[in-house]
DNA sequence: TAGTGGTCTAGACCACGTG
DNA sequence: ACGTGGTCTAGACCACTAC
């Protein structure tokens, strides 16, 4: 750590960089869970060693990421999956006329299985570990809309079982979050097109043969660390997929 | 506009905003042309008589939102349609296994039309007015993979005829720039999915009824303003579209 | 009143690109 | 050598929140 202006660079990273880096250890190792505040950027800069205006630049990087939110007046806090508005970071299913619904989820199945190749490979595990493979139906305003099958690496989940998952009371994220302290921070969605095979139409109530949207998310925690997979089936008769690119 | 350290804010707006506001008047006027370079920070501090620091988080945002980008030691520059990288900010489908191709573009029909009530309104254009309909087929690696149908309001695109629109040397949105000076910066998307009608299926090579990916793009320029439709039909079978979503 | 983040300034030095 | 953006510091004052 240096302290005189302009100096530096010979330890390779930029000083805010090497901040925001021990910040989010910091985040991923639990020092500061999600909701609450972390200490205030004066401290931060005594901690670090740094001028405020570096700290500042290193949570500048975070809030633009969404990890941390700047309340004036009352410090910075760590996102979780408390507050509603975090949902729709990950929720992109909205009626065709723009108004957001929260979804009720309706567990459907709860196994363990064996991870393929693919599954294996976008989660970062051995192929043949432990996952379990949840299915859920969502509705939107009591209507069948999504079909959700997910997969965790049973490792990083231990003790999960059916029960536990079904009487959570609370978002499925926020149950990651609060009983194993992974906080679902980012996600990566690529999608296409289906149809809709006998089981899946009967579940969404439409025709078999009806045209799907499939959407397979890999979901980050710190680190870029994927700790789910979730191949989602949305009819999309009556909704859409949102796609909130950039801008800010 | 005030030098005052930590003064002001009585006119409403921090002051890099209102200098983010005149900067970006000036894009929009035509002032700084995309591929040019921006006066340095020194100058634009003069220009608008604030400091350097200010101009800086005023630019900062813009390259958060992608309308400029900083190369040091050479200086900011505008964002436009040149650069081979600009094009999948909006051209979201990429092959299965990733690998990204540049899509080649085949004109099937270009007619006069008037705005239905739908278009009229995602154009901020008066229902009924004058707007171009252009049809294309698009290939990847040779294989006809999406068809476009975009809707632009005539208005703005003074004297587009069919020849002038394929005889382009060029990209789609590097044609409005050049020719009608509208820098394209900024899409929405929302997605669904949907069956291939007969036409389609020819043209795209499945069969009718095949699922496809349907996109329904706006286009926007600065402070926002719409400037063109898009509406997609993509053949998933061997392609997705990627949701590049937030991070840095 | 005290503490927090938000804005603005000023100036130093570094790294990069061009001539 | 010069000009550009990139990093870092220091300090002032404002706006908001909580007590």
């Amino acid at each position: 750590m240096n302290l005189r202006p302009g100096a530096d660079t010979g330890g390779q990273l930029p000083l805010y960089k090497e901040v925001k880096r021990l910040l989010t250890e910091s985040l991923a190792g639990g020092e500061w869970q999600p909701g609450v505040a972390l200490p205030s950027e004066a401290k931060l800069g005594e901690r670090y060693r740094v001028s405020i205006g570096t700290v500042r630049k290193a949570i500048d990087e975070l809030v633009a990421e969404r990890i941390v939110v700047r309340h004036q007046g009352r410090g910075t806090f760590v996102v979780g999956h408390n507050a509603p508005r975090t949902l729709f970071h990950f929720f992109h299913i909205v009626p065709a006329d723009g108004t957001k619904l929260q979804p009720q989820v309706e567990l459907l199945s709860f196994e363990r299985a064996k991870a393929g190749a693919d599954s294996a490979m976008r989660l970062n595990i051995a192929p043949g570990a432990a996952v379990f493979m949840i299915r859920n139906l969502l509705r939107l305003g009591g209507k069948p809309v999504e079909l959700d099958e997910i997969t965790l690496p049973a490792e990083r989940f231990p003790r999960l079982s059916e029960k536990v998952f079904r009487e959570r009371d609370s978002t499925i994220y926020q149950l990651y979050q609060e009983r194993y302290g992974i906080n679902v921070v980012h996600s990566a969605e690529r999608l296409s097109a289906a149809l809709a095979d006998r089981a899946s139409a009967k579940l969404l109530g439409v025709a078999a043969g009806a045209p799907l949207l499939r959407i397979r998310r890999t979901a980050l925690t710190y680190h870029d660390l994927p700790v789910e997979l979730r191949t989602s089936l949305v009819n999309t008769a009556e909704h859409e997929y949102f796609s909130d690119l950039g801008k800010s």
